[in-house]
DNA sequence: CATAGGCCTTCCCGTCACTGGAAGGTCAAG
DNA sequence: CTTGACCTTCCAGTGACGGGAAGGCCTATG
C-alpha cells in the first residue's frame, strides 16, 4: 500500500506520516520503486498514533505507549502512569483556560463595543490595579 | 532603566523583552554603552503585553491591541472582536481539552494499573471500534 | 591598578509537531 | 507521447520564546 492510501486508511495526513517515519515511529518497508510499501501492522500502528495524538499525548508519550503496546508482557501500571501525568496536564490546562475564559467573558461583557473609545479591555490591560 | 530592572518591573524574563524589540513590539532608546534604556511608557508597555499575553492573546493579537490602546481615538467595537474571536477560541480549546479528559478519565478509571499486561488504555488506542 | 563577578550585548541553535513548497522520479490512462 | 496524479527527498517556516557562547561594560574590593 502506497503512502496516499495509508494515509486515508489512518486518518494521517501523507506528511506526518513521513515525519513519523523519520523519528522513528513507523518503519514501512519499500517497494523497488523506492516507494513507501505500507503493510496492516503499519495501518495499524498509524490508527494507534492517530488515536493517541488525538488524546493530546505527546509524541514522546505516544513513542512509550507504541512500546508498551508492542509489549505484550507489560505491566498496566506502567500504562496507566503514564495516561495519569497526561489527565493531570490537560485538567491543568484547562483550568489556566478557565480562569482566562472566566476573565475574557467579564471584560467582553462590560466593552460596550460600539464607535466609543472608552473600552474596559484595553483599560483593564493598562491598569489593573 | 537596564533591561534587568525592566524584566522585574514588567514581570517578564529579559530574553522575552529582547524578542519584544526584535518584533517591533517595544522600542526602548539606547545609551552611549549600547545597553537598552527602558522609560516609564515602555514599562508600561511591557506590562500590558504580559498582561495581554497571561489572558492567552497571541503576538499579533497584542500587538492590535497596543495599536489600539495607544490610539485615543479607537473604537471600542475592535477591541471587543479581539477578545470576542480569542475568547470563542478559548471555548473551543476547553470543550475540545474536556472531550480528551472524559475519555481519559475513563480510560485511567478502567485500568487496574498493576503488574499484569491487561489494560484497556492501550485497548482503546489499538481498537476502539 | 588589577581583578572578580555581575550585568549587558549580539548571534545562533533548539524546542514541538508538523506544514508548505520546490525539484524531480514513477505510473496509469488516453 | 503526453498529461496528471502520485511518489521521492530536502529545505525552510511556524509561535514564542529559551539556552548558551563569545565578548563588552560597570562596580567593588584587594
Amino acid at each position: 500500500m502506497n503512502i496516499g492510501e495509508a494515509a486515508t486508511q489512518a486518518g494521517l495526513p501523507a506528511k506526518t506520516i513521513r515525519y513519523y517515519e523519520d523519528i522513528g515511529l513507523v518503519k514501512p518497508g519499500r517497494d523497488a520503486n523506492g516507494y513507501r510499501a505500507f503493510i496492516a501492522s503499519d495501518i495499524h500502528k498509524l490508527t494507534f498514533l492517530a488515536r493517541a495524538r488525538a488524546l493530546g499525548f505527546s509524541i514522546e508519550d505516544c513513542r512509550d505507549l507504541l512500546a508498551l503496546w508492542e509489549d505484550t508482557g507489560r505491566a498496566s501500571a506502567d500504562v496507566r502512569q503514564i495516561a495519569e501525568e497526561h489527565l493531570a496536564r490537560i485538567e491543568s490546562k484547562i483550568a489556566d483556560l478557565g480562569t482566562m475564559r472566566d476573565t475574557l467573558r467579564v471584560l467582553v461583557r462590560d466593552c460596550a463595543g460600539d464607535d466609543r473609545p472608552d473600552c474596559p479591555i484595553l483599560q483593564t490591560l493598562g491598569n489593573p490595579s
